[in-house]
DNA sequence: ACTCGATCGGCACGCTGCGTGCCGATGCTG
DNA sequence: CAGCATCGGCACGCAGCGTGCCGATCGAGT
């Protein structure tokens, strides 16, 4: 009579990363209203200390789990043709800022930081502004090889360009179509376009 | 012995104000997580059901205090130059959304609204389009007026502009200064001004 | 191989807020 | 001044939070 549990129990390192995958399977289907810290203890059949050991709130459980899916794709093509760049990462970030698991567990973390302005800086910090930095990055080299102009201010521009596609997938009930990132960077391009 | 209260009971219409009032003031003290149907229902020393009478949520209720007090200096002013007008109205539109008690108030129904999509509906369009669609309205009297190139695509050019304010003070940990709003007009003059 | 300590799952607690139901009082309307 | 809608107060069951304690289980060090 073998009652040995199909897996063993515990395992330090390795219950951190199940815990991450349980949130994001969690979020993935019942959304940021079914996510808590006794919703991913029951679905992971782990006591709530397993994941305070780990981490502080659910805050921090929902960035870390962020961060797995999120990290990737952050970077830029550049094929030398930054209009065709930024619209391919824009529409492909779209897409995952409106789909599970990222859609749900962002606006998780944006809920919860409205109350908190800590995690609110945290969530620039680790999030927002790694975008926006990775977009600044290809618009600068867009501007060294001549596609920009030279006068642009491409911190704001960078800001502007991010802002207005999290503005649109998360305070907005609007899709992010190839209409709306199209629209987008012809006012970026009329203003700091060349021509080339 | 009068134990006559001071001030006499339940009014219908005007305890509807004087809650909405409440709903604010506590905002303003202690903020986004002070905000409950109970929190307000202490406060104004009022019970649960009164509250329930009239607003199905706290989120209806938080809608209604945010029209209370944002309602008014939504349009801009038409001094004929329009890059003037828009910074004035962006800076105050800034403070506004980043003082009490429109600020907490805003982030307790953006929180809310993540977990809501009906109410995200809803916050979209009794506050953002509008603001977008005030906004929309001076752009294209300049468009007119030939301020604004006649090729500039003004709706996207709209949700461009208040898109940015929001980010940044709703997301973004930066504050919506001088610099900020110079930055995201340059950028909306280079692309669509005529130099007029 | 065996011991010992860290980690585990399970259960319980008190606290807060939700949304509803019921009560007796209060005050406006007719 | 009578009748009734509205009121404040209290209670309920439910859920999640964060913490404390228990005995079981695993794995590191000898």
């Amino acid at each position: 009579m073998t009652d040995m549990p199909a897996t063993p129990r515990r395992r330090g390192a390795a219950r951190t990363e199940e815990l991450l995958q349980v949130t994001l399977d969690l979020a993935a289907e019942v959304g940021y209203a079914g996510l808590s810290i006794e919703a991913v203890g029951r679905r992971a059949g782990v006591g709530k200390h397993t994941i305070y050991r780990r981490w502080p709130s659910l805050s921090a459980l929902l960035l870390d789990a962020l961060s797995r899916v999120w990290t990737s794709d952050l970077d830029y093509r550049d094929t030398g043709d930054v209009r065709a760049d930024l619209r391919e990462q824009f529409l492909r970030s779209g897409l995952a800022l409106s789909s599970p698991p990222i859609g749900p567990v962002y606006r998780a973390v944006i809920a919860e930081a409205q109350a908190d302005s800590m995690l609110r800086a945290t969530l620039h910090e680790r999030f927002l502004a790694t975008v926006e930095q990775s977009t600044l990055d290809r618009i600068t080299r867009a501007q060294r090889t001549g596609e920009l102009t030279a006068e642009a201010n491409l911190e704001f521009a960078a800001e502007v360009l991010c802002g207005t596609l999290y503005y649109r997938s998360l305070l907005s009930t609007r899709p992010i179509d190839e209409d709306a990132v199209d629209g987008l960077l012809d006012m970026f391009m009329a203003a700091y376009g060349t021509g080339n």
